[in-house]
RNA sequence: GCCUACAUAGCUCAGCUGGUAGAGCACGCCCUUGGUAAGGGCGAGGUCAUGGGUUCAAAUCCCAUUGUAGGCUCCA
């Protein structure tokens, strides 16, 4: 089972096709400033290094970048540099000139430029396109030209460079891209920026970053005391959940777990750790070691902490003889997982090296696995909706080349992967070839602050495990037969989720996931009583309930409470006891005034029950 | 792992080209008992990530290590 995988697609623009993809024209008008923006930041480039060699420099969602090899390393100040001169090619106002040149003449203009002729000679030879997938139709190679910069391009750009917006145009940052996306490659130096219509629009761009920023879960998880990680002390890729996250994760835990027992599934629990015997059984020593940790030494024999939870399931569907009678049968668990993660690659709670599964194994016949699809997926849906998260974009992996299992069962899985995913009404998108070896998959992903996408949800099928158990259950028939097994996880990595809902809800839960719900806010210390009794009230009554009892004046109680994104703050000054009240102010601001207690009590409450986003319904 | 940048008080950060550290918030104490986003005073708190080096002198310059950030690659 494999929770991660965020999907990031290098787009690859040097040739003309015959056919534009469905853009707005607003769009590909942006697109056009884009890729223009990018020509005419290489010739600043080239003119500040004119040993500079190219790689590529397409547009991208929000803006363009591109690849250069120079001679040092780029600075900040070579970024203003760069700007600068970028906004004088513009204020020249160059027209970009295309034209069709042949194999030879391409190269013959690129001769220095050995990236280029890398890209001429594979396109010529017709061989691959943009995914390193066979062309289908004959390739015309194309430049485009502006001023003293030509490059190898397959457009479209804007008119000329006088078009672009010099003040709609801003470089973001440098970093470091291999040729090509190869590890063996080249690294070349990248050069992000982003370019906009209008000023106006780069100014809401900028702060739409801003803003993100700010929602950061990495931010938010100090300010707001949810977790932390002490990669000095404790180790990368370790989280230490504090009071107030913990009880995040509880609640999340808990609804997900009623959830799990009305819809059918089994709790399991399982050990963190297992023999090698297990793990040269289930294959992970073969095919998943480098994300392994090293073993440990148990009277002489060696043992394993847990990549995955699979394995230990299973020992639970084989520790007896079982029937089709009692198929299908869900096991769950939260089991916690530890994974080798390369250094580079750790990043918050979002990609680390130990977490917590939600994780789930089906065991059902072949004839019952299209049911137990449809049900997986629309248990999935269940819960991301409940969390409110609507937005989901789902991938359907299919067979690869590389497998276990036979083509009829890999068609029988995909078909039933598609027909539940036409029926749920998702968009989805297809990745041939790009299913695990033991089986096809769907895997829903959402986005976090920065609009990046992160695998949640996953739906596999395994062909290969059940195999290498010889697991069986007794049929109708009395023979044995193999079951089919599906893993699913759908929150994926309680880790990963809850930093992603975090900066969904930019730390402003809804009620029913507050840490907590209701703060007391004395205006005087002559109330402080009277808060009491109200809190053991609201608590009683199952709120999460803090009275703030600090030396401190009201405006900078309601301010610290504000801050922590707290749904209600009760103030109560001499008023309100006389009247048995207290005066609701909202997270959003919104002053409620006086309301007798069991009238407040009453607003959370129903919020809570329908798992609302609001404050009142 | 690779490229680049960064690492100073619990947090957010200042400290120009070398002369042994500073602010705000938070924390503690005192005064203030105040009606919807910061009342005032005092105090405590740092081996400037770690280890080397250069120098009369290093938070500052150089090297290494560790970690973090943004990317890249990876994520059966």
């Amino acid at each position: 089972m494999e929770p991660f995988a965020p999907r990031w697609r290098g787009v690859f623009g040097f040739w003309r096709r015959p056919k534009m993809e469905n853009q707005s024209d607003h769009e590909s008008r942006l697109h056009r400033i884009r890729h223009s923006a990018a020509h005419v930041m290489a010739q600043a480039v080239l003119e500040q290094f004119p040993e500079g060699k190219l790689g590529i420099g397409p547009p991208i969602q929000d803006g363009f970048y591109y690849d250069f090899d120079l001679p040092r390393p780029l600075t900040p100040a070579d970024l203003e540099t760069i700007k600068t001169r970028m906004q004088e090619i513009i204020q020249e106002d160059h027209p970009f000139e295309l034209q069709d040149v042949s194999p030879e003449e391409a190269r013959r203009l690129n001769a220095d430029q050995p990236y280029k002729l890398e890209l001429i000679d594979k396109l010529a030879a017709g061989e691959v396109d943009e995914d390193d997938e066979p062309m289908e139709e004959e390739v015309i190679i194309s430049t485009y030209r502006h001023g003293t910069f030509r490059d190898l391009c397959r457009g479209p750009h804007v008119a000329s460079t006088g078009e672009l917006d010099p003040d709609a145009i801003h470089l973001l940052s440098t970093a470091g891209a291999y040729w090509r996306g190869d590890e063996s490659r080249p690294m070349l130096q990248r050069i992000y920026g982003t370019a906009w219509e209008t000023p106006g629009e780069l100014q809401v761009h900028l702060e739409r970053l801003e803003e993100a920023r700010k929602r950061d879960h990495r931010r938010l998880g100090k300010q707001l005391e949810l977790f932390s990680l002490e990669p000095d002390l404790l180790g990368g890729g370790l989280v230490l959940w504090h009071p107030k996250g913990g009880m995040l994760r509880y609640l999340a835990e808990s609804f997900c777990k009623e959830e799990h027992i009305k819809a059918g599934y089994d709790l399991v629990y399982s050990p963190h750790i297992g023999r090698a015997a297990l793990w040269e059984t289930s294959g992970h020593l073969d095919f998943y070691r480098e994300s392994m940790y090293s073993p440990m030494d148990v009277d002489g024999q060696d043992y394993y902490v847990r990549p995955m939870n699979c394995p230990f399931h299973i020992l639970i569907y084989n520790s007896r003889r079982r029937s089709y009678r009692e198929l299908p049968l869900r096991l769950a668990e939260w089991g916690t997982v530890y994974r080798y993660e390369r250094p580079g690659v750790l990043h918050g709670l979002l990609r680390v090296r130990g977490f917590t599964q939600d994780d789930a194994h089906h065991i059902c016949s072949p004839e019952q696995m299209p049911e137990e699809i449809s049900f997986v997926l629309d248990f999935c849906l269940h819960i991301l909706r409940s969390f409110g998260f609507e937005d989901l974009t789902a991938y359907l992996s299919t067979m690869p080349e590389k497998r276990v299992g036979e083509k009829p069962q890999w068609d029988a899985a995909q078909i039933a992967l598609q027909e539940v995913l036409e029926k749920s009404g998702l968009e989805y998108k297809v990745d041939e070839g790009a299913g695990a070896f033991y089986g096809p998959k769907i895997d829903l992903n959402i986005r976090d602050a920065l609009n990046r996408e992160w695998q949640c949800s996953t739906i596999q099928f395994d062909f290969n495990l059940p195999e290498r158990f010889d697991m069986e259950y007794m049929g109708e028939d009395g023979q044995p037969h193999r079951p089919y097994m599906i893993h699913r996880a759908i929150l994926g990595s309680l880790e990963r989720f809850l930093g992603i809902l975090i900066e969904f809800y930019g730390g402003a839960f809804p009620v029913w996931l507050a840490p907590v719900q209701v703060v007391l806010i004395p205006i005087t210390d002559k109330q402080l009583n009277y808060c009491w009794e109200i809190s053991k009230k609201l608590k009683a009554a199952g709120l999460r309930v803090e009275v703030d009892d600090a030396r401190d004046r009201m405006g900078n109680k309601i301010r610290k409470a504000q801050e922590q994104k707290t749904p209600y703050m009760l103030i109560v000054g001499k008023r309100e006891v006389e009247a048995g009240a207290v005066s609701v102010r909202l997270r959003t601001g919104e002053d409620l005034k006086a309301r007798p207690v069991d009238e407040f009590l009453a607003m959370p409450q129903s919020v809570i029950e329908a798992r609302s986003k609001e404050l009142i319904l």
